[in-house]
DNA sequence: CTGAGTGCAAAACATTTGCAATGTT
DNA sequence: AACATTGCAAATGTTTTGCACTCAG
């Protein structure tokens, strides 16, 4: 809908194109599919949950069953992606966002992002050898951070 | 504990060295920390839920949460190792299985095992761009298998 | 004996679902 | 007005936790 406010400090765009695909696929426009795009556009990393929270700065009375309601369909029509960051809930992005992977550390969780052309050869063999085609940005990369090696490090 | 039969078709032997790493490190030895660990040993790719069937089929009063705690124990102690294959519950296996990474198809599900050499350009460049060091096979490799990218060629 | 470990039941957490009310088209 | 969509509340599935009892050392 035009005309719903965005929320302070958040003036993240959604696609320009999204009424059109949600429309084409025989979807209503409502606020609240809005809002949840506008979210998942604003905040990078964002569970469902936080999603909510974002969405009820403007919005207070919607229900964070219509907030996965509304992720499973943005995702099926390909405007939003979900990673695994680690043990708990998923994150949402945008899928106008540029292509990244995401190193977690298991000592201290922080979360790097680097660009997902260090993962090519990989894919490229995985391609290859496998015949597998590979989506490298769904499930993040696990292991030690600088920081929480060179602190290890200290210790011997 | 010695003593405890095992589990019909299933003659995995735990690692011989297990008893030490629990004593040493001042825990103690209980029938259920063996069968679990004969458990994850037996099965690849366990659930926690299916580590407790497993158990169950020796020792019927077994408890989940049981297994949860021993399962957490073991991996502190490094005999035990989990993995992300998706959206579900993770899966264990024994430390002492040698290295491999899981490529899961997003659309038949199906997970492949993969030596984990084929990754190792994408280690070898976190290590050096990023000074990070990578557990491959921590979180699965997302993507499409050859039957489903043929199956979705053969629609074209 | 003594406290680490277990079983049980309840709590916590994330997600899904049925259904009546609502609002887009 | 029709029916897709939503809010609510309850169900579901998984993991965690508190506590009294048990058993390994």
């Amino acid at each position: 809908m035009p005309g719903v406010p965005r929320a302070p400090g958040t003036d993240a765009e959604a696609p320009p194109e999204w009424p059109g695909a949600l429309r084409s696929a025989g979807y209503r426009l409502t606020p609240q599919r809005q809002l949840v795009l506008e979210a998942v556009t604003a905040r990078r990393h964002a569970t469902s949950e936080e999603i909510l929270e974002e969405v009820r700065q403007t919005a207070v009375g919607v229900n964070i069953s219509t907030v996965y309601r509304t992720l499973e369909l943005l995702e099926e029509l390909g405007l939003v992606r979900h990673t695994h960051l680690g043990h708990g809930a998923p994150t949402y992005h945008a899928a106008t966002d540029q292509a990244h992977l995401h190193l977690v550390c298991r000592d201290c969780g922080a979360v790097v992002e680097v660009p997902s052309t260090v993962a090519d050869p990989l894919v490229g063999a995985l391609e290859r050898e496998y015949d597998f085609q590979t989506d490298v940005a769904h499930f993040a990369i696990f292991g030690r951070c600088r920081q929480c090696r060179s602190a290890q490090q200290d210790l011997g």
